[in-house]
DNA sequence: CACATGTCAGATGCACTGAGATTG
DNA sequence: CCAATCTCAGTGAATCTGACATGT
């Protein structure tokens, strides 16, 4: 808490702003006949390609009987689809299909317009620093992904 | 799609940044033995103040029913504490005891210590831009508040 | 009497633990 | 033979729809 950097970024006043955000924000774009949990298989197939289902469980906050069974019910409604991966014949290569990506995009295009009518609402000067964070917070994301969570409880 | 502020602010890179960014800072805390609504109820309670169940039915994701017996199982923990409400008797007050901040306090504080050693692996330029970003999340939460969701199915 | 607020009761989809089948 | 990957079976907690009691 006392780790005040040359330049005044306050983290734990920026992790409230964050977390209150976050509550305005995920309700950007209605939950519908979805669940979070399939919300979340389904942006992380579109966002890191296909993968297998160990690499899926590792990020998804489900066991793997559960992503299994949430699996079966993807391909079944034809957003999902299962191959056997070549390299490997344990393992199983998921990927979305064509409605599956739309789905994503659909819910993203949905999230970016509802955005824009609040960014609209901003001063010229505040835009301008929105325009600026979409380039850090990606930096971030590669940050996170380098190391193995040392500390998950797993 | 073409709605291009003179201000270069892609809104739909800013979106995908934020919808990625999301996946990482929810798990930067672990969520131990809480589900995600009781934790989305302890906060909306930490952050906004006493309120009704109507009130806090109407941002969780969750119908009434489901809220009740939320409530009932934080009571009986100790966590949220009920009290009539004196201008609608009809009504009832729901708080957080001190047990039930001190959560949602430890949660936040696991939050910012987590971010804080993402942040430190930064360029100074990199921070500084994040400085700028705390005031301005805060005032698209405001404005998001304003109006009372005109198109959320409801 | 009509409406708002909160709770109760039964039914349904979700995720977990433990065990099993196939391949490396 | 042991480990890794994925799936199956049974159990338990969470949420929903519909109905109900109380107060405005």
């Amino acid at each position: 808490m006392d780790a005040a950097q040359p330049s005044d970024l306050d983290v734990d006043e920026l992790t409230w702003a964050i977390e209150d955000f976050n509550t305005v924000f995920i309700r950007l774009a209605t939950v519908e006949q979805f669940s979070f949990s399939t919300l979340s298989v389904l942006h992380s197939l579109s966002r890191r390609g296909p993968m297998r289902v160990t690499d899926l469980v590792a990020t998804e906050q489900i066991k793997q009987p559960a992503l299994t069974s949430l699996i079966n019910k993807l391909e079944a409604k034809g957003l999902v689809h299962r191959a056997p991966d070549p390299s490997d014949r344990r393992a199983v290569l998921l990927s979305l299909t064509a409605a599956g990506e739309h789905i994503v995009q659909s819910r993203h295009d949905d999230r970016a317009t509802k955005l824009a009518d609040l960014i609209g609402r901003l001063s010229q000067r505040e835009r301008t620093t929105l325009s600026r964070i979409g380039p850090v917070l990606q930096r971030l994301v590669a940050i996170a992904a380098e190391e193995p969570h040392p500390a998950a409880g797993e």
